[in-house]
Formats: structure tokens, C-alpha cells, sequence
DNA sequence: TGAGCGTAGTTTTTT
DNA sequence: ACTACGCTCA
């Protein structure tokens, strides 16, 4: 971390300094939209980046040409991002394009350079300037404690929820203090608000800050201290801003204060792909935009270099079915491309086996499959793929599943190094008490605990009280003293020693090492592995405040795995990728568009839901393949699905329609030919449907038998029973689906087949 | 202290 | 189906 802006950064660079240098050698590729987003470098702009019209290119291009023309001194520059990827990407391609040191520029993402910011003037919101920077875990078990000093019922007030809650707070860059909604007055018997209070409180005796706090205490800051937020308005004279549709109020609060200095904020956006509603952000800063900054230009980029204007079509139709957004109408020049294909299957399966030999095809086609992926909605979908792909052979790789950092035994060995680095992180200090094993338990930590409480210490000082006095006896006290005198020891080592050997002593003394090689898991040896990565790791970092700052901020995915591989991802972890061939299957009513936000997010959630398919749509160049399946498993329960309403939001001039099936919907048509046909594998999956014709090559061959309810026996008004639902009145019948106003859980469109007369 | 068992909850994810 | 958690009992 290079938190020498006062000296290195002000210092005048000569060299580029009023020195105007022609930038057009590599900015002559742009388009006219394009080349006015990078020149309009006065005042408050807007770039309305659709996708695939070349935004990081616009946004790294306007950042080299402020650079090289002169105009400011990389340190005073605000660039931020959402990820450490994007920030990553960015930083190496405008030094490509600038080929000079970018030293102590401000470039990264939200969080990084609030933290920068608030280690610089940590106490005036009365934290350390070395505070521990608290991940999601902390929290919740922060949280935890927090509900069990309130004798609140953590079954029934989980602390999941009250994180939530708290972190929409922070979102909005609310302190306990501001708080005026009544967001949390259904949780815990209203008790909400003086449980974040406590929480907040909390956080401060341990000198610590989580996620949101970053930014929310950056606001504090600036409002408590003129002075300060006068420092940095004075000092980014140039700020931009990269996907701007996924900021949350905090960060566009913090972002409009730090603009008023010079007014030259960039933010580039889409709000076609904001598809972060649910975590806090606020499209409605696209909105807003115009009328917080007057006279800011508004710059669209809506010619599309990427896809076939099949898919960009299919794409761009998808998404006019959403009332809420700006409008752009993307374009391209490239071929049409293939149609879209939409395919119905019989279930996940099916899918699975389907869409790994269209890959196959593609395959001895020379496409390669790094170019390919499979974007599915909800981590789990990936699984039936895993298992088909390993079953046939085809290379893949998982992105965004467990991340380096957030492994067991990673994060035990970070929590060690915690508390040398900061004695008064309890909760670091807890993970590591008993781990390994050293005879403290449950008991032993409450009297921990009872000590740190009456004596206003952390745990480890009420560890070296309780170790003098008599009341821990035998191994649990041995235990406990031996390892503070191995933390006295490390303290003092790591004022001397390399990271790499300070850590492969504590790993080493601790019996930590010993723990895992004397586990006879299948895990173990991987953890082993882990751990000497970690070591490795280290060898890169100057001092541990540093390294653990880097790896609370930084938390990457460890890199993705090399050699030719189908990508297999969610499809929020493809945003700002793209592929020759994507498939996204799952596309059912329920699945995609997600059950549960459209119970809990209303049309916002669902146009939330359009946006996301829009995002898999616009991944792909040349291919994109649509499935969907009849039954899927889901939970250990078999259900039928209806094809999502997306697939039929599909517009048929781009799309080509193929089924291996028939769904419910094309039940009642007359005149197909039904076989009752019982097939034992499928019939062992409890499949509630009525009858389900499934169609191959133009022969219907399949049929389920299975109870059907008699003609009549749902009417309009009609009071029904559903297993999932519960009571309700129907009111109305569509073929076999039913529209039910359920007593709890609402209007919702079920399947005949689910539900009972009442 | 730890194994064993029952229960509940299972979208998306960064920092 | 699978996991994570909390509770009971040896």
C-alpha cells in the first residue's frame, strides 16, 4: 500500500507536466461516441455504455489521455471500480498506454481506497489508524454475539438477517444515528436499531471495521471534517467511475462529495445490466444523475462490436419488455450470425447430456472451449454439468466457488497472524484458541469472556489474567499459557523475520501443521497444500499489516486453472466477460426468473431477472443456446417446471425452437397423440403431472400416467390446498396451470397437478 | 469434549 | 440431496 500521496505524488512531474502529447496514436480506433466519451474531459459526463461497446476501452483511454495531455498528475486522478479484477485490468492497460509509473495514483476499487483513506484519519471517527477490516464472517459471528447479549432467539431473529438489514443500512450510508426508516422494526420485536447501535459499539472497542463501515465512515469523515473532505476535493481534479449502475447510496454519496471540488466525474454505466439491486445498489443513480450534476453531457455508446446481430437482437427485444430503464437501441454492423437456439428438455439431466455434445461439436469444429461457457443462475445448477462433462471427458473449470482466502484452514492461519499483528482482535483470537485442539473449550471461553466483560480487556489480556489466577486447572491452563508465551514469541520474531518464515513458525509451533497431517481425511492433504501456497504467498509482501490488509481487501478467486476448458459460472460472475458460444440453461419459471425474488422483490426483482438474462444473452459473439426442462430436481424433491417467461420474451425473427418435449401449456391442445406409456426410471420420480407427452424426432414416444384430477374439479372461486402454498381461492384456469390467490403466500400461478381440492 | 442425531434452510456476491 | 448447526448423551 502506497499511502505516500502527501510527498511522492505532489511532487511535480516534468515530464508530463503541461506537456502536451498527441494522443491520437491510440485513440484513432475509436468511434465518434467513443472519441467524445475520452475528449470531454470538462465538466460531469455520463457515458451510457451498452454492452459490448467497448466501455473499459472508453474508460482507460479517457484516464491515459488526461495523463498524457497534461491535465493531472496521476495522483490526482479518483479511479474506481467494483472488483480488484476490473481495477486490476484497468491499471495494466492504461500504463500500457501512459508507459510511465503510475506511483501513488488512486485507482482501485470503492472499498481499497476508502480504507486508504480511512486509515489516514482513523481517529476521527474514533478507530486506530491499524484497524482490522472485519470480512463477512467476523460479522455474523460479531452479530451472534450481539443477539446473545440481547436474549434474542437466534433461531428465530437469525443474525443472517440482522446483517442484512445492518449492511442495507450501511449501504445507504446510515449510521445508528440516522437511521429513521422502520426497514428493521419486524425484526427482533423492533429491537433492531439498538442492536446495530450495540454492533457499531462493538466494533469500535475492537478497534475494527466491516465492509460497509469503509464507506460509511469515509461520509462521517467528510461531514465531521470540512477540512478533509476540502483536501481531497482539492485534490482529484479528474474522477471516474466504472459501472456506475452498481453503486449503493453510500458510494454515490461519497462520490458526488469528492466530485464538488473540480466537478469532472466520468461515471460509465449500463443500466440495462445492473443486476445488484439485491446487495444495494441504486440504478437510480444513472437516474440522477443529470439532475445532481447540471449540465453533465450524457454520451451513449450504442454500437455493439461484439455479437452477431442475431443474438444482439434476441438480446436487445428481451429486454424491452422492462418498463424501467433509459433506452438505448445497440446496434451492429457485424454478419447475422446463427439464430438464438432455444431447446426444451425432458429435465437437468437431459440438459446436461445435450448441451455437452453440442460442445462436443463444437469442438471437433476447432472452437475452442475457453471460448465456451455454461452461465447458470444459481450456483447449484453447475452440478449437473460437473458430472456429465466428468462423465464424458470434456475439460471445465468452476469460476467463483471457494475463494483461496476463504479456506478453513487459510483463514486459521490468517487469524494467527491477526493477532501478533493486533493483540485486541478477539475474534481472530477465538477461531485460533482451541485450534488445534489445546483443551479450552466452551467453558473455558466463557470465563474468557466473563473476564474480558468486567474487566473492559480484550480476550488475550483476560487470558493472561485468568492463566495467573486459579481458575482454569490442568491442561486447559498449560494450554492457554503456553500459547500466549508462543504469541510473545512470534510477536518479537516478527519484528525480525521474513513473512514466510515467521508464518511457517507459527504454523509449526502452534501444532497447527501436525493437526492437519494427523488427519486422515481426504481434505487434509489439500489443506496441507493450501497452507504452503499461503507460505509462498507471503514471500511477496513487505510487512504483515500489509499482507493482511491486502488479503481483506483483496480476496481474489486463486487463479483460474490453465489449459483448455468450458467455463462453468453463474451468471452474475460473467458480467464484463465474454465467450464465441454460450449456453444458459435453466431458463423455468421459478428457477430464472428466481422464485424467491419475485416472492420478496416484486416487478423490480423481476425486471432485476430480465436484466440478468440479458447480461447471459450479451456474453456471447457468435452462439447463444437457450435450454429449459420439464422436470428438474430440485432439493432432493422432483418438481415441473414451466418454461420461463423469458424464453417466450424471445422474439422469433432471431430465434430458432426445438423440444424434445411437450409442456403443460401445449397439454390441452386436441390434437396430440398421447400414449400412456410408463417408463420405470422416470416414473420412480414421483412426477405429479397429469399426462406429458415428450416428443423426439417428430414421434411421441413417452407418456406418464399418473393420477389426474376429474373435469370439473377446479372452478373459478374454487378454495384448493397446495403443498408449498397452502390455502387459496383459484382465480383462473389456464390448461392445466392454475392462478391461485394463495392466504399467504399470495397471487401465484401453480400447476393443476400440485394442488387438492380443500 | 466429541460423536451422533435431528432440524431447517438452502439466489445471486464483492469488498 | 446436502449442509450446517445446535442439542443430547456417553
Amino acid at each position: 500500500m502506497n499511502d505516500s500521496f502527501d510527498l511522492a505524488e505532489s511532487s511535480p512531474n516534468t515530464q508530463s507536466y503541461g506537456a502536451k502529447i498527441s494522443a491520437s496514436s491510440y485513440w484513432s480506433e475509436l468511434n465518434k461516441d467513443q472519441r467524445k466519451a475520452v475528449e470531454t474531459v470538462d465538466g460531469p459526463v455520463l457515458v451510457l455504455a451498452g454492452a459490448g461497446t467497448g466501455k473499459t476501452r472508453v474508460l482507460t483511454t479517457r484516464l491515459a489521455h488526461i495523463l498524457d495531455s497534461g491535465l493531472a498528475h496521476p495522483g490526482e486522478t479518483l479511479t474506481v471500480t467494483f472488483t480488484n479484477k476490473a481495477a486490476r485490468e484497468m491499471k495494466d492497460r492504461v500504463e500500457r498506454l501512459v508507459r510511465r509509473p503510475m506511483e501513488g495514483w488512486y485507482l482501485g476499487t470503492f472499498h481499497s481506497i476508502a480504507a486508504r483513506v480511512l486509515r489516514k484519519h482513523a481517529e476521527l471517527v474514533g478507530l486506530k489508524s491499524n484497524f482490522t477490516i472485519l470480512d463477512t464472517d467476523d460479522q455474523l459471528r460479531l452479530l451472534k454475539q450481539g443477539l446473545e447479549a440481547h436474549d434474542i432467539d437466534e433461531k428465530r431473529w437469525p443474525a443472517r438477517s440482522l446483517g442484512a438489514i445492518i449492511n442495507r443500512w450501511k449501504d445507504r450510508g446510515l449510521a445508528p444515528d440516522q437511521v429513521t426508516d422502520t426497514e428493521g422494526s419486524d425484526f427482533a420485536n423492533g429491537r433492531t436499531l439498538e442492536l446495530y447501535h450495540d454492533y457499531q459499539e462493538r466494533l469500535r472497542s475492537l478497534n475494527a471495521a466491516d465492509f460497509g463501515d469503509l464507506l460509511m465512515h469515509n461520509l462521517t469523515l467528510f461531514s465531521n471534517d470540512k477540512g478533509v473532505l476540502r483536501e481531497y476535493q482539492d485534490r482529484f481534479r479528474f474522477i471516474l467511475v466504472d459501472e456506475y449502475q452498481d453503486t449503493n447510496v453510500s458510494q454515490y454519496l461519497w462520490l458526488r462529495l469528492l466530485a464538488q471540488g473540480h466537478r469532472n466525474i466520468c461515471c460509465v454505466g449500463d443500466d440495462d445490466q445492473s443486476i445488484y439491486a439485491w446487495r444495494g445498489a441504486e440504478v437510480g443513480n444513472i437516474l440522477r444523475f443529470e439532475k445532481d450534476f447540471p449540465g453533465a453531457q450524457v454520451i451513449r455508446l450504442e454500437r455493439n462490436y461484439r455479437s452477431t446481430s442475431h443474438i444482439l437482437g434476441a438480446a436487445s427485444d428481451l429486454i424491452a419488455h422492462n418498463r424501467d430503464r433509459l433506452g438505448k437501441t445497440l446496434w451492429t454492423e457485424s454478419n447475422e450470425g446463427e439464430k438464438v437456439t432455444v431447446h426444451g428438455l425432458w429435465d437437468g439431466e437431459a440438459e446436461a447430456r445435450v448441451i455437452g455434445e453440442h460442445i462436443e461439436t463444437e469442438r471437433s469444429d476447432g472452437q475452442a472451449l475457453n471460448d465456451i461457457a455454461v452461465l447458470v443462475r444459481a450456483g447449484h445448477q453447475t452440478r449437473p454439468f460437473e458430472e456429465r462433462f466428468i462423465q464424458i471427458g470434456l475439460p471445465y473449470r468452476v469460476i467463483g466457488v471457494m475463494r483461496f482466502y476463504e479456506r478453513l484452514e487459510i483463514r486459521d492461519a490468517i487469524a494467527y497472524l491477526r493477532v501478533i499483528s493486533q493483540e485486541d482482535d478477539d475474534l481472530a483470537f477465538e477461531r485460533i484458541i482451541n485450534r488445534p485442539k489445546r483443551g479450552i473449550g466452551v467453558t473455558s471461553l466463557q470465563k474468557l469472556h466473563v473476564v474480558s466483560r468486567a474487566n473492559g480487556c480484550s480476550l488475550m489480556a483476560a487470558a493472561r489474567d485468568l492463566t495467573d489466577s486459579d481458575e482454569l486447572r490442568g491442561a486447559t491452563r498449560t494450554g492457554l499459557a503456553n500459547l500466549i508465551s508462543h504469541f510473545d514469541r512470534w510477536r518479537n520474531l516478527s519484528a525480525v523475520q521474513a513473512l514466510p518464515s515467521l508464518i511457517q513458525t507459527i504454523l509449526d509451533d502452534s501444532g497447527y501443521l501436525e493437526m492437519w497431517r494427523k488427519d486422515r481425511s481426504i481434505q487434509a492433504p489439500g489443506r496441507l497444500e493450501n497452507l504452503n501456497e499461503l507460505i509462498g504467498a507471503l514471500d511477496e509482501f513487505e510487512t504483515l499489516d500489509s499482507f493482511l490488509e491486502h488479503i481483506s481487501l483483496v480476496m481474489d478467486n486463486a487463479e483460474t486453472e490453465d489449459g483448455d476448458m468450458v467455463n462453468v459460472m453463474t451468471l452474475h460472475g460473467a458480467k464484463g466477460l465474454e465467450f464465441d458460444s454460450v449456453y444458459l440453461p435453466g431458463w423455468e419459471e421459478g428457477l430464472f426468473p428466481h422464485q424467491r425474488a419475485l416472492d420478496e422483490g416484486g416487478l423490480h426483482a423481476l425486471e432485476e431477472e430480465r436484466r440478468l438474462a440479458y447480461v447471459g444473452l450479451t456474453r456471447a459473439r457468435q452462439r447463444a443456446t437457450v435450454s429449459y426442462a420439464a422436470n428438474r430436481n430440485l432439493f432432493g424433491k422432483w418438481s415441473s417446471e414451466l418454461p420461463s417467461r423469458f424464453v417466450s420474451e424471445l422474439p422469433e425473427e432471431h430465434v430458432t425452437r426445438t423440444s424434445e418435449i411437450n409442456t403443460t401449456a401445449d397439454l390441452t391442445e386436441p390434437d396430440l397423440d398421447y400414449q400412456n406409456i410408463h417408463r420405470p426410471d422416470i416414473g420412480r420420480r414421483r412426477s405429479n403431472w397429469g399426462r406429458y407427452a415428450i416428443r423426439q424426432r417428430n414421434r411421441t414416444y413417452e407418456t406418464i400416467a399418473v393420477e389426474n384430477h376429474a373435469p370439473g374439479t377446479f372452478q373459478i372461486g374454487k378454495r384448493i390446498f397446495h403443498q408449498k402454498f397452502g390455502y387459496g381461492k383459484i382465480t383462473d384456469i389456464d390448461g392445466n396451470k392454475l392462478e391461485v390467490s394463495f392466504e399467504k403466500a399470495g397471487l401465484k400461478k401453480v400447476m393443476g397437478s400440485y394442488v387438492e381440492p380443500a
